[in-house]
Order: structure tokens, then C-alpha cells, then sequence
DNA sequence: AAGTGGTCTAGACCACGGC
DNA sequence: CCGTGGTCTAGACCACTTG
């Protein structure tokens, strides 16, 4: 659920036809009314609804034709992930329609590796602090993650981290920092052991590797994750459409 | 290279923007001047500068902050993919700083097999056309193509399809339709006996495999595409950025 | 020819960040 | 406080698709 309350009147029209296309008002492939209709019909100006409409387009929702109309796109249930979701766990394992819940696995406070320094532009021997998480679909483990982050950068007490919040708020809640960007390096490894004995199921087999990295609003680096994900129960999928 | 002329001008300034940026005229990481004066140096609105700026940000080559201004994103070249260029091999190579080549290893007619006919909507045993292609980077395999499309679709002779084209190309010349949106799976797998020996190298490793589903304007299934990719020779890698 | 989305303008006000 | 980007309006014309 998402109790977030959108405040710009483009973000409501955007929720509201979300929401009709949901529950079957503007029918899967059929055709949605013209942008004239839509703006009559919520009272705000055309370019309103068109910068409404260009958010669900580019999630591959809906399927715009010049000289046409809008179209609700049949295939957009098929994807799980959107484009630039990739960094967020949370979202992807509940793109599959499971319930996500995060177990921590332990947070502790090391000197960095080689490959991490390099990653977070720190010294060999900095001290990182390494959070370990496990995530769940439903009641299946699908995800283990390894996020390391500097520790010059926390700002509260380590005991008090919380490890089952979304990254996100983590960095808000123990760094006071927000992630601007991030860059995800998709890699396909074999099982390590670890991951075996969470995820189960055949010993060698090959499983996908996220490795991400956040980067704050000074462009400098904030975490180095490596996730270790379960493709043969978690679907990474991404739809795309165009104009 | 790309000799695309664009004709809007908001995609004029977006490319001088782009010009600009990949000559260091804005430096890299540097703050690009504000929408007014681009608006007034360029003789357009500041909407027009808007939406080309919103293109920039989109693929995370800039970096937008409101009360602050508008940056050049230093990290932006570390990604390969830009979002929504999954299903484009051609841009994945190049976006690693490649040539990239096609070769043509085989064009032919043959009855689909169970999971290509669910992927595009067939009957067991429709015909499709099998093209099956091998990409390099440079001089080096990495991508083994192989591309299924229902023979009922295709509107020239088989014989004179050019197997070093574009999808894209491929699709408009001989089959009259365009692609509009697409769907991309991406898997870990074990190589294959046969991508080994293109790929060459260890024996027993992982890859990347992208299944790939395009659709028409009808919301049809085009193509149903396997590519094994050789993720130890080319980085798969995403860039996102938040305002 | 009529209607659609695509582009563009010239204004306006707001929310935020840095000074 | 000022300048920035974020949002919004009410028009206009164009390019395209369909009947």
C-alpha cells in the first residue's frame, strides 16, 4: 500500500485514471477518452493531463497514437519491474505479486574490501558498515543482500539501525542523505553456498546478480550493494513502450 | 553514428544541450546554465527547454534540483543501457564503447515449438520464420540472437531478408509493422554447448539470457526472442535518477 | 473532414535551496 | 531574500489516422 498523498493536481488526475484502468472503468487494450475529454471532465488544462498521461505512458501502461487515441496496453501486468526499479528490491519482488518482508541478517561495522573501496571511492581499510539483509516473497527467501556503506557517513548510533526499512529510509532516517541516482550492473554468477542454503533447490545453478551503486546528490558514492537474487523464483522482467 | 534529422525543437535543443555536454562546454558534474536563459538564448519557451531538458534527465545524464539548478551527471557514461534499451542488442554493445556487428547464421521456416507458440499466440506447429544471429563487439562474439516470428506475419519474400539489419528494420521492411512496445525477461542461465563455442572461454559458467517479447500496435506479438548474452565480455548495466 | 495526440507559446504562481 | 526548478493555464498550430 502507498499512503503517500500526492499533492500536485497532475499526480491526482495520474491516480485517478491509475485507478480506473485498475478496476476495469477503462478496460484492458480499449480505447481511454481523448485528452480534451479528460481535461473537461477534472477541470485543469490539457497540458495537465498530458503530463499525467506521459507518467503512465512511460511505465508502458498505457500506449499513446498520434491521430488515434490512448490505449490501455494489455501487456503491462506481464512486467514486473519498470524501467529504473531496478535498484528497489521491495518493489520488484511485490511486481511479482508477493508480499515482501525483509529480515536482517546483521550489521556490523568492518575495514572495506578492495572491490568496495574502489566502489565507494574510499581507502583500502576504510571502515564500512556492512548490512546484511535477507528478502522474503511471501515466505520464500529470493534476495540476499549485501550493502555496505561508509561509516564516516552515519549520523546515529549503529545499534539504533533498523534493519528491515527500505534502503530509501534507511539513508533519510540513520545518514540524513537522499539517493539521487544509482547504477545497477546486471550479472549472472553461479549459486554461491550461502545463497544455497537460503534459497534451496539444485546446487549448481546460476542465479542473477545486482550489483548496485547509490549515489547522492554531490554525485559521490553512498552504498555498494551486491543482491543476490533467485531467478528461477523471481521474475526480472521490463516492459517498454513507445510513442 | 546517427543522421537522424529531428525536425521538433525541443529535440534541436535537446541535441545542442547534448553537444554541449559531450564537449565539456557544461563540465561534467558541473551546473548547466538555468531554463531562462537557455529559453532566452535559444529564442524558445521555457516549456520547449523543459522537455528537452526532462529528456536528458530521463536518461540520467543530467541531474535536476529544484531550488538549486541543473547539473551535468558525471556518472552517467558508467551505464551502458539507458532505460527502456533492453531489448536493443545494438545499443547494448555500443553502450559499452563497442562496434558492433551482425552476423547472419541462419533464416528459416519451421514449426514452433510449445513455448514459442504460447509466447506469440499460435497454434503447436504454426510455421515461424527462425532467425537465428550471432552480434559482436568489435571483433568478439558476445551475443547469440535467436529470433522466432509467425510466417503469416511476413510480407516479402523470405530469400530477401538482410539478416544484418536492425530488428527495427527488419520488421518495417518485410513484415510493414512497427514494433510498440516490448517485454524483456532476464535470466541467469548455464551456456549453452552451442554459445560456448562462439563465446569461447570457461566451460561450465553463467550467462544472461533476455527474453524478449515485441508487440505490435494491436497489442499482437511480433517476435519472441533468446539471446544469450556473454555478461563476462559486455556489462549490462542501468543508470536511474530522481529530481 | 473530423478528431486525435504532438508540439509550442507566453504568461503565472509555487516550493525549495543557497546566500 | 532571490533565483532555481516544478507545476499549471489557455490558448494555438501541426501531423497523423480513421471514417
Amino acid at each position: 500500500m502507498n499512503f503517500i498523498q500526492s499533492k500536485t493536481v497532475s499526480n491526482q488526475v495520474d491516480e485517478l485514471l491509475l485507478e480506473r484502468i485498475r478496476e476495469g472503468i477503462y478496460p484492458s487494450g480499449g480505447r481511454m477518452p481523448s485528452e480534451s475529454e479528460l481535461s473537461e471532465e477534472f477541470g485543469v488544462s490539457r497540458a495537465t493531463v498530458r503530463t499525467a498521461l506521459a507518467k503512465l505512458a512511460a511505465t508502458g501502461l498505457i500506449l499513446r497514437k498520434q491521430g488515434d487515441g490512448t490505449y490501455v496496453n494489455a501487456r503491462a501486468h506481464e512486467a514486473s519491474a519498470h524501467m529504473g526499479n531496478l535498484w528497489d528490491l521491495v518493489c520488484l519482488i511485490e511486481g511479482n505479486g508477493y508480499k515482501s518482508t525483509i529480515r536482517p541478517l546483521s550489521i556490523e561495522c568492518r575495514p572495506a574490501t578492495e572491490k568496495e573501496a574502489l566502489a565507494l571511492a574510499l581507502g583500502i581499510g576504510d571502515e564500512v558498515i556492512s548490512l546484511r539483509r535477507l528478502f522474503y516473497a511471501d515466505q520464500r527467501a529470493v534476495i540476499l543482500a549485501d550493502n555496505v556503506i561508509p561509516f564516516s557517513l552515519l549520523r546515529e548510533p549503529i545499534e539504533s539501525i533498523n534493519g528491515e526499512l527500505h534502503i530509501r529510509d534507511i539513508f533519510q532516517t540513520y545518514f540524513h542523505q537522499k539517493i539521487a541516482s544509482a547504477i545497477t550492473d546486471i550479472r549472472s554468477v553461479l549459486i554461491s553456498a550461502e545463497a544455497l542454503e537460503f534459497f534451496g533447490g539444485e546446487s549448481s545453478r546460476a542465479i542473477l546478480q545486482l550489483q548496485v551503486t547509490f549515489y547522492g546528490k554531490n554525485n559521490l558514492p553512498l552504498a555498494f550493494g551486491i543482491n543476490d537474487f533467485d531467478d528461477s523464483a523471481l521474475r526480472l522482467s521490463l516492459v517498454q513502450a513507445w510513442s
